[in-house]
DNA sequence: CTTATTTCAGATTGACTGAGATTG
DNA sequence: CCAATCTCAGTCAATCTGAAATAA
């Protein structure tokens, strides 16, 4: 098992200078922990992280199409069209032609979809509060904020 | 295109005593920001994320064996040893029985490997530049110190 | 005619599980 | 015999690219 004590003596190993890939690389370390509580979460309720996080999306932003979706999470429309239509398969979500547009079909959370978000929502609540056990509030809140600005200052120049 | 407002928008919709998803969520998109611009960086000079984040945690550990750089990566043995096989096959690394130990083997960066990574530090670290650019040197530390805060509250409980 | 959205088909990456061989 | 390491074989999840149909 890889100690605190190792990765400090780690990064002091990597020249000053370099030290700017310790911070893409801990956030990468970070989202895979976390994938990994995630993933054991949802599996139990059948869902897929991708299809959890699309609900999720959803939940907050009703309405949306599955083009959209997919440039809200990175990746390209063929991709979250099968995610979507995996969700709506499984009742999770309800697709409705756009009366202005035809072509476009807007997404909302089922009632069924709803109660699945309510059942998870306590252990996905768990696995964050085990995260940030060691910050506090102050500490939580400048970290959201920091991580906004990141996700923004790399936000553009995404493929289409 | 999304904007920072409508993000805001959907952090006030999700009701008070919930905000708690939204920290995974943001760790994931920073991730998903990261892994794009650095896939298009390395990708050029012919490796994959994987590869180069192998490479580079071998490069601050030299020694390690392919199992020990799967523990430190969440990942399984054999999904590792893929990877520094592939690394292997393009002279990248290097593989030395252990003298102590003859089933398992030594890892090290070669000469070539070393070059590759001398020639990638500059396009990833503008990567990171760019995603601190709206934070103040403070800012980023107290970022990588709440990141590794939460990196090792996370990092038991792992499946061996 | 052009662009956006959706869908379908196939390829690829990166992980997984399971099984076997080797070493200590 | 047991545990750790490595390798091989097959599978799955989640993306990608390319091509086609539909709609504004």
């Amino acid at each position: 098992m890889q100690t605190v004590q190792e990765q400090d003596d780690a990064s002091a190993a990597s020249a000053a200078g370099r030290n700017n890939v310790t911070l893409l690389y801990l956030i990468k370390q970070v989202e895979l922990a976390i994938r990994a509580r995630l993933e054991s979460v949802v599996r139990e309720q059948g869902l897929t992280v991708t299809q959890y996080t699309a609900l999720t999306v959803l939940e907050r932003r009703p309405g949306l199409t599955s083009a959209e979706l997919a440039k809200n999470s990175f990746v390209r429309a063929q991709s979250m069209s099968a995610v979507t239509a995996e969700l709506e398969d499984q009742g999770l979500i309800a697709r409705k032609r756009d009366p202005s547009h035809q072509r476009r079909q807007l997404l909302t959370v089922t009632d069924s979809g709803q109660e699945l978000l309510t059942r998870l929502r306590p252990a996905v609540g768990w696995i964050e509060e085990q995260m940030v056990s060691e910050l506090n509030n102050a500490d939580v809140g400048s970290l959201r904020h920091a991580l906004q600005l990141c996700r923004f200052a790399l936000g553009g120049g995404w493929p289409h």
